[in-house]
RNA sequence: GUGACUAUAGUUCAGUCGGUUAGAACGCCAGGUUGUGGCCCUGGAGGUCGAGGGUUCGAAUCCCUCUAGUCACCCCA
């Protein structure tokens, strides 16, 4: 074989195509419930965006994404998530001017330049939405509620959802340090990877997976509490409104989500039914990235959700995954006469929004049929020699087997009685 | 970036100890029925056994290298 997808990226086939709408019309749904409007930012940005947002020490950033000069010389970015671009646009367009509070949200791909593995690929795809301009507890519960929202309508309730409030600038430096002693003090016990974030992100050596870096920090403080007043109201706020709304949650003081922008609320919804990949979706507060983009200070929340780890999920629940268009007549032709007049009754038919098929391979009628109900159509019309010069013919409905008498130049009118 | 496993027909897989012409099921095509699908029966097409090298009288089978895929680590959707 000459030529294989790169690695990392899938082809989505017909056959799995109509699983995508089916959540993809979902996601559409439940956003235009909420209010909130489709944006679409490009799908490469210039470099230092993502640097800038997503943090310079993070994975996502240092080793993950696909970044190239374009030909005028200037480093371009596949975008690897999507609130940097939203926030571009947000700032570019200046939203904020037109309206106090933007709701947003996108569904599309993203790129990371990771080994691929069960639920991990270079190309995948994420609906999300943003919130921007508020500081209300409300809105971080809503972007929890509408990936729930999407999960209830697609059928999954299996998924349990954390969060954590990350503190902010007023907060985090003093827990910072407190955290870092901390560590220091227990160095020897930590991994590799853990002692090097000691210094500079001694947030994430909390979840790590390593369970001896678990024991060794079991006792260690968490952030949750050593909150200031203002980031530990709007975390029982968020508690709160989540109860009110009979949405169970479990409080992970170790979570910390791996894009460095996020102040106050992270959270994650993780499933069983997947493999060792289980994050189905994440997101958090980042009331200081609009101004660190360079846009005056704006509040926002937001959300990404992985949309080929909801299909697995879906698959591996057994739940359904739309339906397969189908025409709803096949017009098999005995000759090239028949055939000719085929096509066009064919195009008409379509033309009037009736989903219709032809042979295309001069096949044997035999074949026409077998194909017809290979393709599962409602009705199918043979038209040969005696059809055309009597302008009368047969419709067959292919569930019962019965035929029904039809003018052809009462086709469509025929077809549309009986079929609804 | 690290590790483990896998690679045979369009697909899912058998293939014994290294031994004749590499098989099955499903799918595809045709016929059984000269103008009627499905079920059934019969027949047919379809293979660089991932690639290259080595051992051997003989390799899908054993060895080496490469490539690709899968899963896991790290991290994340």
């Amino acid at each position: 074989m000459k030529f294989r997808t790169i690695k990392g990226t899938k082809d989505i086939l017909p056959s799995d195509a109509t699983a995508w709408q089916h959540v993809e019309r979902t996601v559409r749904q439940v956003m235009h419930a909420f209010n909130y409007r489709e944006i679409r930012t490009p799908l490469f940005e210039q470099t230092g965006l993502f640097a800038r947002s997503i943090g310079e020490l993070t994975d996502i950033v240092s080793k993950e994404m696909y970044t190239f000069p374009d030909r005028s010389g200037e480093s371009v970015t596949l975008r690897p998530e999507g609130t940097a671009a939203v926030l571009r646009a947000y700032i570019q367009n200046n939203l904020g001017e037109q309206s106090p509070l933007v709701k947003v949200y996108y569904i599309g791909p993203m790129f990371r330049q990771e080994r691929p593995q069960a639920g991990r690929l270079r190309q995948f795809h994420q609906f999300g939405a943003e919130a921007l301009g508020s500081p209300s507890p409300s809105l971080d519960v809503e972007m929890m509620q509408l990936p729930l929202e999407v999960y209830r309508a697609l059928g999954i309730d299996a998924c349990a959802l954390n969060i954590n409030s990350v503190g902010c600038e007023k907060c985090r430096p003093a827990y910072k340090q407190l955290l870092q002693t901390e560590l220091e003090r227990i160095r020897q016990q930590l991994s590799e990877d853990s002692r090097a974030r000691i210094a500079n992100n001694p947030l994430r050596v909390l979840d790590s997976k390593d369970p001896a870096d678990r024991e060794a920090t079991a006792h260690v403080p968490l952030i949750k509490d050593h909150l200031c007043d203002e980031c530990r109201d709007h975390f029982a706020a968020v508690r709160r409104l989540l109860t009110a709304a009979g949405i169970p949650f479990t409080i992970d003081g170790r979570l910390v989500r791996g894009l460095d922008y996020y102040t106050k609320t992270a959270f994650e919804i993780t499933s069983t039914a997947l493999g060792s990949q289980d994050a189905l979706m994440g997101g958090g507060r980042y009331d200081l990235l609009v101004e660190e983009l360079g846009g005056k200070p704006t509040p926002g929340v937001g959300f990404a959700a992985g949309i080929e780890r909801l299909l697995m999920v879906l698959q591996a629940l057994k739940r359904p995954a739309g339906e397969e268009p189908v025409p709803t007549v096949f017009i098999a032709a005995m000759d090239g006469t028949a055939r000719e007049w085929a096509f066009a009754a064919c195009h008409a038919l379509r033309r009037s929004g009736i989903p219709a098929e032809i042979d295309y391979l001069d096949r044997s009628l035999k074949a026409q049929l077998r194909e017809a109900n290979r393709q599962q159509v409602a009705f199918v019309l043979v038209v040969g020699e005696n059809e055309l010069t009597t302008g009368e013919a047969r419709l067959k409905d292919m569930r019962s087997g019965t035929d029904h008498p039809v003018r052809l130049d009462a086709l469509e009118q025929t077809i549309r009685s009986l079929h609804g």
